[in-house]
DNA sequence: ATTTGATTTAAACGAACGTTTGACTAAAAT
DNA sequence: ATTTTAGTCAAACGTTCGTTTAAATCAAAT
């Protein structure tokens, strides 16, 4: 059972550093929580610092590559047509979401991790998930360069950047939220509530004159 | 010199929080950069926990101060007459900005440990930073709700929520601006050509249409 | 049945952590 | 002049950390 050992580990871990943060979660709270020897992380995953780039690439790797099919396959609908801006948007987030609401698997655990993970500064774990990114990023950069081409590279590079870091920060950032919103109207973990605006308000966004 | 013992160890505090997070700076990593004696930290704050909060106290209280005096100087000067959005923008992110561009302190590095600490899971850190903030909230959200009549209650609480999670982590998310833009088309450290560019994107998500 | 190779296990490693202590220093109050 | 007070300092406290080791376990191959 060498296979369930690593998986009981990698959700164990995803679930904790999503909770407390890297340096706060050890390897016995993960282990403990895993139901697996201490030693089992160093045999598997050689060190505590694969075992975080681990926990990103099970989940990064297909994510990107079902971005990246539905991005394939609105050029082939939409072929000479201009693909909606908000369809567009929806085929970058879509994969993202549709972890978050994976309730089977704790999917909204790592969308909470991802997103934290765009401020933390570890060093060896940015430039991996970088790696792991960049295909998908050049494929957007080049769809949206050709919906909104009346915007300079130079002003859409930092619109996708603010696209991109809004999500990821909404997601991770639910806690927060009830600074706002101090009464029940908005709940936080409405996740399908919270996209459909968050789409709006980055649409328009991404639209803003110049 | 005891209030110059507390401010550089502030100081250093600060810088190396922003740069590795809470976890994972020890007081000796602090103390040494400070040039202070390890045991100065317990003996002017108490514990490590209460050296964080300090931190974070030292400049977002006056910062808050201020962008209430803008707010009130602003009600005053357009008295019946409508705030312009933007502007009301402004009077919030202003002030952080100028925290951020004040280069004899080190304030750029609090900007960044103050949008990172919007997704750090620390329970007492989050209520102790919620305090300093909710009269400031309250006050905008006001001030909001009449630029944006339109808009329901509910609509303007995730707007707002939107706008003050981008701002904070474009100030924090420095980093990963560059998976975006592998070029040097736009220097992730122009703080003032971001803030620029931001702001529209902001005003113009706050104005997306239902 | 025995060997092999891959796991699992309990125990231990040195290093680093936050915190505490008690002696030492020096200025302020008596 | 002496006591008090606030601050600094080196040293040590017990705990927890990531990692390693060597023996134990177990299924598959011979």
């Amino acid at each position: 059972m060498s296979n369930g050992t690593k998986e009981v580990i990698l959700d164990a871990a995803e679930e904790l550093f999503a909770e407390q943060g890297f340096a706060a979660t050890s390897l016995r709270n993960i282990t403990t929580k895993a139901r697996v020897n201490l030693a089992a992380v160093n045999y598997h995953f050689g060190s505590k610092e694969a075992l975080i780039e681990a926990v990103f690439e099970r989940r990064i790797i297909p994510m990107n590559k079902e971005r990246l099919i539905r991005l394939d396959r609105l050029c082939q609908q939409y072929a000479a047509k201009e693909i909606p801006l908000t369809t567009l948007i929806e085929a970058y987030v879509g994969p993202a979401l549709e972890i978050a609401n994976d309730t089977n698997a704790n999917g909204v655990l790592f969308i909470k991790l991802l997103g934290r993970s765009y401020t933390e500064p570890n060093t060896s774990l940015q430039t991996a998930i970088r790696k792991m990114y960049g295909p998908v990023i050049d494929r957007f950069k080049e769809a949206f360069s050709k919906v909104l081409p009346e915007l300079s590279r130079e002003e859409l590079y930092w619109r996708m950047h603010f696209m991109v870091g809004l999500m990821a920060y909404m997601m991770a950032g639910t806690d927060m939220m009830r600074i706002i919103a101090t009464s029940r109207l908005c709940d936080p973990l409405d996740t399908n509530n919270m996209i459909k605006r968050l789409g709006a308000f980055v649409a328009a966004g991404m639209r803003a004159p110049l």
